[in-house]
RNA sequence: GCCCUUGUAGCUCAACGGUAGAGCGCGCGGCUCAUAAUCGCUCGGUUACAGGUUCGAAUCCUGUCGAGGGCACCA
């Protein structure tokens, strides 16, 4: 039996679920469907990193321990996973793999072993012992990666962004894997199998990435400066750092070095490794490189697709407010019309915008309007017509020359062979990762149906007791069709088809029937059909919109201090539709449901690895201070707002940046337009209380 | 700075040396089985700009302008 091994990447447990996850877990949840279905034996990966000093910061920052602080967003992710149905209980991943696992530490620690026994492809010994240099910062107990310091104009030394102090050069010991001596190998790999990374364009820059030349790689870190990762076999002074740990959880998974899990003979000669374009080359030099070390194969296929860009095109983020939020899709939408939406609007490989627009849109127009009321249409007619019954399909000799005068072809072979045509295509797109095409052929056939069905004017034939060969035929061109359709839609939107195929009447389970086996003429005529309800709502998209934007007050109204120039003016743009006939005045109960307090700041300090935004804790007169997040960091240096009296939105809905939540909004003056001087804290000249109202 | 990709209808994209097309949106007409659905028709492009190669260029080459991406230890 062919198999068929997929992951995600495991997700790195320093920040709560978004889209990105979302998405990827969702396009190899519809892979593995659509194998599974053809006969593959398929293992579906995807699950958490745990490790790393940015878990033990993320913990320190929320007084948890790492190991509590990976269990809450491990915890976090499943239950996101679940309410997409993309967990193992609604038949999704098989395993939801964690770094943390004691199987995952004993097949790492063989993997290192079996990798330390052999010599790489130039003789050398593959791990060897020498000096990791960084800059470090000793308040920090931390080394300092390019985006955790700055360099000031004229000086050579960094400074750490949250103490504003220099850091120091300091090297420690470290383990290396000879990296440099694999360029030839991947190279001729690459070459030889030209499919193996993809797109064509993202193999490019992974080609001319070796060929710079590429440097040994850190594989440790001491104990003493990170802590929380797997020690190194028979060096408890050092545990191993995250690339190593991290991209072996693929093979550990399926029981590499370990009794516990089992699988990697039969699943690892074909793998797919699903990555973001921005952990392609990890996944494809650095893991390489390890495996070939370790003796083992290089995978069959990395794919890297692109990243969601908002409805403007512009890459989210939370400081920009333009994030697709999770919980809101889940409130607002089917998830069988969120599937279909990533999967239809975005060229894989490619990168692609996402707004709730467009979501509404394409929901619409394809699934409501398109596949919706086709199956509405058909079945409604048949209950009408035919007495719910599947009525035959055959057109006999006599009634050729009626049935072609209806504009009905009394040969169904056409309609087979468009049939046939489409779902080899859809198939081989698919097993092409052009799901975007797969998709278009299918809608294509729907629009035929959707035009035989007018030329032929069913209700027409219906009055005619001579027309009901033809009539019958129609109907059982339609819903034949529609049993295709669901088959081969099962792994784009699992629940709708089962929903269509279950009112054609039938009760196999879906996720069983391969597509390459349809049989045109199985439907069986006397098929008593079921009960027809609307499989995709039409959604109302001024209501639903508005609802998202009451929401979520923060993201489509009130833009952050200090954003982006275009930010401000798209959200003043998409203000105006709601509005827009009305006068552009609020009332002042409008103005009184704002709730503008003095507080005072007493904690400023900048969030590690956000280039943006600051954490404030600011009185406002209440029990405790609030934790406010704001997007200053660019024009003001902390320190110097400790103390200062600012005006706060004190009944902002409250919600998560940076793992962090926001409870409120310091009001800053900027233009719209975002020319001109940096944006200026509102303050006050006479002296105020603090928790004071504004009004 | 170096390298790569890209610029086609209002929007999203297809044509990859041979008459510029599709979907959505817009406008008009038809139909009533259907979720204001569906069917047909119309409107709509100096293919960013300027040169060049060619019998013929959206397509190949050069340049200009615009957009995006890659250039290592961060998932």
């Amino acid at each position: 039996m062919k198999t068929f091994y997929i992951t995600t990447p495991i997700y790195y447990a320093n920040s709560l679920p978004h889209l990105g996850h979302l998405y990827t877990t969702l396009v190899a949840d519809a892979i593995v469907r659509h194998k599974r279905q053809r006969g593959f034996d398929t293992f579906f990966l995807t699950g958490t990193d745990e490790h790393g000093i940015n878990i033990q910061r993320a913990a320190e920052t929320n007084n948890r321990t790492p190991k509590e602080q990976v269990d809450y967003i491990s915890g976090e992710l499943k239950r996101m996973f679940h309410d997409f149905r993309l967990d193992t209980e609604n038949g999704g991943y098989d395993i939801f793999m964690r770094t943390t696992a004691p199987f995952h530490y004993e097949g790492v620690t063989n993997l290192w072993r079996e990798i330390c026994k052999n010599k790489t492809p130039k003789g050398n010994s593959t791990i060897y012992k020498g000096f990791y240099e960084g800059w470090f910062c000793a308040p920090c107990a931390a080394f300092k990666l390019e985006d955790e310091y700055k360099i000031i104009e004229g000086s050579d030394i960094p400074l750490c962004l949250i103490h504003e102090r220099p850091l120091d050069k300091v090297s420690e010991e470290s383990y290396f894997f000879r990296l440099s001596d694999y360029d030839e190998t991947l190279l001729k790999i690459i070459e030889e199998n030209p499919n193996k990374i993809r797109p064509e364009a993202r193999k490019n820059e992974v080609v001319s990435f070796i060929k710079q030349g590429l440097q040994d790689l850190s594989i440790s870190r001491e104990k003493k400066s990170v802590s929380w990762g797997i020690p190194v076999p028979d060096d408890p002074n050092h545990v191993m750092y995250v690339w190593l740990d991290a991209l072996s959880n693929y093979i550990t998974a399926i029981g590499y070095g370990n009794s516990e899990k089992t699988g990697f003979d039969k699943y690892w000669q074909n793998v797919t490794h699903l990555v973001g374009k921005d952990i392609l080359r990890f996944h494809t030099i650095y893991w390489w490189s390890f495996l070939l070390a370790a003796g083992l194969e290089v995978p069959e296929t990395v794919y890297a697709h692109g990243m969601w860009l908002d409805a403007e095109g512009r890459k989210m983020g939370k400081t920009l407010g333009n994030v697709i939020e999770i919980d809101v899709l889940q409130a607002h939408f089917q998830t069988d019309a969120i599937r279909y939406f990533v999967l239809r609007e975005m060229v894989f490989g490619q990168d692609g915008k996402f707004g709730y627009e467009n979501l509404i849109e394409r929901a619409n127009a394809d699934l409501a309007s398109g596949l919706g009321n086709l199956s509405s249409r058909t079945l409604t007619m048949i209950t009408k017509y035919r007495d719910s019954a599947i009525p035959g399909g055959k057109i006999s000799e006599p009634n050729y020359l009626n049935a072609k005068r209806h504009g009905i072809n009394a040969d169904e072979q056409e309609l087979v062979s468009v049939l046939a045509h489409a779902r080899d295509e859809f198939i081989r797109r698919f097993d092409n990762f052009e799901f975007s095409h797969a998709l278009e052929t299918l809608w294509n056939v729907i629009k035929r149906i959707d035009t035989m069905i007018s030329d032929a004017k069913p209700w027409v034939l219906a009055k005619d007791e001579e027309n009901a060969q033809i009539l019958n035929a129609v109907l059982y061109r339609s819903a034949e069709t529609l049993r295709w359709l669901s088959v081969l839609l099962y792994p784009v939107m699992p629940e709708a088809s089962a929903q269509i195929y279950a009112q054609l009447g039938l009760s196999d389970d879906i996720s069983k029937i391969n597509p390459e086996n349809l049989t045109y003429g199985e439907l069986r005529a006397g098929t008593k059909i079921g009960a027809s309800v609307a499989v995709f709502p039409r959604i109302d998209k001024n209501k639903v919109m508005s609802e998202i934007q009451q929401g979520q007050p923060m993201d489509n109204t009130l833009s952050p201090v200090g954003e982006d120039k275009k930010s401000s003016e798209k959200t003043a743009a998409n203000n105006e539709q709601p509005a827009a006939n009305e006068e552009n005045f609020i009332t002042i109960d409008d103005f009184l449901k704002v709730e503008l307090r003095v507080g005072e700041i007493k904690i400023a300090e900048r969030i590690p690895k956000a280039d943006k935004l600051l954490r404030f804790e600011i009185d406002l007169g209440e029990e405790k201070p609030r934790q406010i997040l704001a997007g200053l960091a660019e024009y003001y240096e902390p320190e110097t707002l400790i103390g200062r009296k600012v005006v706060v939105v004190a009944n902002l809905k409250p919600r998560m940046m940076r793992g962090l939540e926001s409870q409120g909004m310091i009001c800053a003056a900027s233009l719209e337009d975002g020319t001109g001087e940096n944006p200026a804290l509102a303050t006050f000249i006479e002296n105020v209380d603090i928790g004071a109202r504004l009004k």
